[in-house]
RNA sequence: GGGCCGCUAGCUCAGCUGGUAGAGCAACGCCCUUUUAAGGCGUGGGUCGAUGGUUCGAACCCAUCGCGGCUCACCA
């Protein structure tokens, strides 16, 4: 891209060079931090040097003088520069840029409006920037750019730096307090030959040497699993999982996920390490039990909250599973009767999810009317217990009630957070689950597992009574950054890529016509080729070139295209323009002569 | 994938019922040794997301496409 900002900071480069200073100097090491000298020196200390780096955000210059604001790493502060100090180097730090990499020692002082300053002594520049900052008052607001260029937002957004911040202290707190409670952290496989533990689409890459087909994991939890029966009794990975589906504001293709297993214990013991960790995380990130998300208040004090879903659908969506008896269409009919009743209410209330098919199954039916009626409403923190067996193929079952699993979700500000059981341990009924789950994705179930012998191998040495918890970490940084969309705990998060604007084979008529400006010039090109012929065109052309001023090209332009106006038949100009261009974008390798030959051949 | 909204200078944004593209910041030149988004005077900078169409004339109207945001669906 070529700007006159850019055009005039590479002069400039140029000319640093020439005064034989290196731009990009290899190295240069602060002692001094914005931050820790604002509060070293805050009662006026005698005299103090310092030797900083950092960013220029500010550029403030007078004749002889100037000021300009840096930032490192810990905040901003403010340097002075003189001709009285500086000499010869004062004509380098007068023509500072914004954006500038620099590093300066010099006294600290006072300014007449009291504000520290640094009075540099001696400076460089460590790099110099090419591209100019976003404007210095209101920043980078567009929201594309800020996550197509984070580098660019992060600069000039403090707010975004101090997300990533909580991120990394909840990550911390994650980490440290699991390692106090024992747990180790391992690494299990990204790449996965059978891509296991949740119900979703995987990424498929291929392994050249092995030539087989390798997946992007879903979920580490069988690999972690297979641990707990190697005898590692508590265990976690903090990771990256991938699922190949769409992205919203709270889902990216890739997100972190912990996961947790404890031999010996069980989803009870899931959900009170949940509430330990969520509340501890509360205290230490935001200093409180209790948040602010999005305008409302939630409170991290334990114990949260507890519902089974079947009490969670009476509640919130009114209806009654149990007085049903299995009966999977007059569940489904009082469902859709009362989407309907809320429709009357309500425009924004969706429309029937589409399960009324034949073979319509109760629990999934149970599963639709939790998913539509009741967990937007969840907002908790609260636990959801006691799944339907069906929609749970890893987990163990009730003993007190086949029909349900012993698992539990959590639910902030109508989202899932977490996702635990007591782990499924029986080989044999494990297996089935897997058939069944085979069975779906034969008929088209995207997301449904694959089989996975060697997991129920691994359950056939024997896995302890095991339970197991999934807290998705990104969706849990929106709660304490106070975000509504997941891009905005992620650094780069997944983008379209820009399409270039013009297919390759317009490229260089494209360039010869951006030579001579924009489509008025076109039209007077045309015109003129038909007027005056080829070389008197190219006159025309060098003459419009030679001006270096836009409004002298214009008038110039607007010349020949009234001239072209006044003429009968000027309409049809665009006709012959597109003509042209059609004609031309067959072509590869035109100069400017040939171009202009080209057209000129075209039009007579 | 559907719906709604957006895309104008490096950045933040104006641009009326269609009539030769604007401001502030940034840049460039000059002045200025205590500024705080410094100030003053002057100058340059545009494929108005792209491509077609309607029109004497399109940033503006129509169509298609691209990218983004929100939202619904899908999905945790």
């Amino acid at each position: 891209m070529s700007t006159p900002e850019r055009n005039s900071r590479l002069q400039k480069l140029k000319s640093l060079r020439e005064k034989g200073i290196n731009p990009y100097p290899n190295r240069f090491t602060p002692e001094d931090y914005s931050a820790d000298i604002l509060e070293k020196f805050k009662d006026d200390a005698p005299e103090m040097n310092v030797k900083i780096a950092g960013r220029v955000m500010l550029v403030r210059n007078f004749g002889k003088a100037g000021f300009c604001t840096i930032k490192d790493s810990k905040g901003t502060i403010q340097v002075y520069g003189s001709k009285e100090e500086l000499g010869e180097n004062f004509n380098v730090f007068k023509k500072l840029d914004a954006g500038d990499i620099i590093g300066a020692s010099g006294i600290l002082f006072r300014t007449q409006k009291g504000e520290i300053t640094v009075n540099v002594k001696d400076f460089q520049i460590l790099a110099k920037a090419i591209m100019p900052l976003p404007e210095k008052f209101h920043g980078l607001t567009d929201t594309e750019m800020r996550y197509r260029q984070r580098y660019t937002d992060l600069i000039v957004n403090d707010e975004i730096k101090d997300s990533f911040l909580i991120r990394a202290q909840i990550i911390r707190s994650i980490r440290e307090q699991l390692n106090a409670k024992d747990f180790i952290e391992v690494e299990t496989p990204v790449l996965q030959q059978i891509p296991g533990g949740a119900n979703a689409r995987p990424f498929e890459t291929y392994h050249n040497a092995l030539k087989i087909p390798l997946f992007l994991r879903i979920a580490p939890e069988l690999y972690l699993k297979r641990l707990i029966v190697g005898g590692m009794e508590k265990v976690y990975e903090l990771s990256r999982v991938f699922r190949n589906e769409g992205i919203s504001t709270r889902h990216n293709p890739e997100f972190t996920l912990l996961e947790v297993y404890q031999a010996y214990s069980d989803f009870n013991g899931m959900l009170e390490l949940t509430e330990e960790l969520v509340n501890n995380i509360a205290k230490q990130v935001s200093g409180s039990e209790e948040i602010e998300y999005q305008g409302k208040k939630y409170s991290f004090k334990c114990p949260f909250k507890r519902m089974t879903l079947t009490d969670a659908v009476k509640e919130y969506a009114g209806i009654d599973i149990t007085k049903y008896k299995e009966d999977a269409q007059s569940l489904l009919k009082d469902f859709h009767k009362k989407l309907a009743e809320l429709k009357d209410k309500n425009d924004d209330v969706e429309d029937k999810p589409e399960t009324a098919n034949d073979n319509v199954n109760f629990w999934k039916v149970v599963n639709d009317i939790f998913e539509v009626l009741v967990e937007d409403k969840l907002e908790g923190p609260i636990f959801i217990t006691h799944y339907p067996s069906e929609t749970s193929a890893l987990a163990k079952q009730d003993p007190e009630a086949p029909e349900y699993v012993e698992r539990f979700e959590l639910f902030i500000s109508g989202r899932e957070h977490a996702n635990a059981y007591s782990e499924l341990n029986d080989p044999v009924k494990q297996k089935e689950n897997f058939e069944k789950q085979v069975k779906a994705k034969a008929s088209g179930d995207d997301e449904a597992m694959y089989m996975d012998e060697d997991y129920v191998n691994a359950l056939e040495m024997g896995m302890p009574p095991t339970g197991g918890l999934g807290i998705g970490i990104d969706r849990l940084v929106m709660m304490f950054i106070d975000s509504p969309s997941i891009r905005d705990t992620i650094l780069f998060p997944q983008m379209k890529p820009k399409k270039p604007m013009q297919p390759e084979k317009w490229k260089n008529v494209i360039d010869a016509i951006n030579k001579v400006s924009n489509k008025f010039t076109e039209l007077a090109v045309i015109q003129s080729l038909k007027q005056n012929g080829v070389e008197a065109t190219q006159e025309v052309i060098d003459e419009i070139m030679d001006k270096t001023s836009k409004k002298e090209k214009y008038n110039l332009i607007n010349t020949l295209v009234t001239s072209i106006l006044e003429e009968p038949g000027g309409s049809t100009i665009s006709d012959k323009l597109n003509k042209v261009m059609k004609e031309l974008s067959s072509e590869q390798d035109l100069n400017k002569t040939d171009f202009l030959k080209k057209i000129k051949s075209i039009i007579e």
